[in-house]
DNA sequence: TTCCAGGTTCCAA
DNA sequence: TTGGAACATGGA
């Protein structure tokens, strides 16, 4: 597939820490798109790509999502330039929604990795084993399973007093298949706070969901590594008592999180959620 | 051993 | 509404 000057970087995309079930192995990266097992790499223009159709990975990576009319949007500052320079081609994914759910209430207070094995032992304790070229994958269990299990089989996963908010969502999506539907349906601060209802979910949970599942580029999800952006390169955009508050807390509060999230919406604009991305990668990479 | 992690929940003030 | 502790666990 010719990616036909629609810039993409496959590796940034799927190693930037926005989706965690994606391994790299032989030059290939293996992984799920709705339930089927794929493996795909990237030389220059070209996206080498087996068991997916080209609709499938367009769709799945965005690649129809205009690059340079979102870097035209977004680049507000020197700052942001530097990261959207640095890492060009890193595109936000449109995750399986429910998929996303689960991964973002585990994804609290956890690192990457630590996220990434809970979500393979859940996986695989749960989910259903597909083969690819001899490599195992195991698809991402469904509502109805995970619904079903014992809290201490999802203990066994290493998912802690998260796992009570996975169970109590997963009944609650079970019971309302058409959830992701009408979430995607409505708008940005509507959906989120019927997210926010669901348990384990919070402002930022609910904004990872939005922005990385549900089609809302205008989400800004703060986590520790964008609250650090804001205080090394956007700090001016606050009061010093704000800014003064948050740096000596390790935890933000509530209205702390509407009001940062708030600065990105509005400084950014409709593609805050890419800004959002370029920055915490960034961030993530320099220090 | 200690620290910290893509935060949320609960409870007291 | 707000502030702060509790929360389970694993990787560095």
């Amino acid at each position: 597939m010719q990616l036909n000057n629609k810039p993409f970087d496959l590796d940034l995309t799927l190693y930037c820490g926005q989706i965690f079930k994606w391994e790299k192995k032989d030059g290939w990266w293996w992984g799920v798109i709705e339930d089927k097992p794929v493996k795909i790499r990237q030389v220059n223009t070209q996206l080498e790509i087996k068991n997916a159709s080209s609709n499938l990975i367009t769709s799945y990576f965005g690649l129809n999502d205009n690059l340079y009319e979102i870097k035209r949007k977004i680049c507000k500052d020197e700052h942001i330039k530097k990261a959207l320079n640095r890492f060009w081609g890193l595109r936000i994914i449109h995750q399986d929604p429910w998929e996303c759910l689960i991964s973002y209430i585990c994804a609290t207070y956890k690192s990457i990795s630590a996220i990434r094995n809970m979500l393979f032992k859940l996986s695989k304790k749960f989910g259903e084993k597909i083969i690819l070229d001899d490599h195992i994958f195991f698809t991402f269990p469904k509502p109805e399973k995970l619904q079903s299990v014992k809290e201490s089989d999802m203990l066994a996963c290493g998912l802690g007093y998260r796992s009570k908010y996975v169970l109590a969502s997963s009944k609650k999506v079970f019971h309302n298949e058409s959830i992701f539907e009408d979430l995607a349906n409505l708008p940005y601060s509507q959906a989120k706070k019927k997210l926010i209802a669901f348990p384990g979910v919070g402002p930022k949970v609910a904004d990872c969901i939005l922005l990385f599942s549900l089609g809302k580029n205008e989400a800004f999800p703060i986590d520790v590594w964008i609250k650090r952006v804001i205080l090394h390169y956007y700090s001016d955009h606050f009061s010093k008592q704000f800014i003064s508050k948050i740096s000596t807390t390790r935890s933000i509060t509530n209205s702390e999180y509407n009001h940062l999230s708030e600065f990105g919406r509005t400084y950014f604009g409709e593609y805050a959620g890419y800004a959002q991305e370029y920055l915490y990668h960034f961030e993530r990479m320099i220090s």
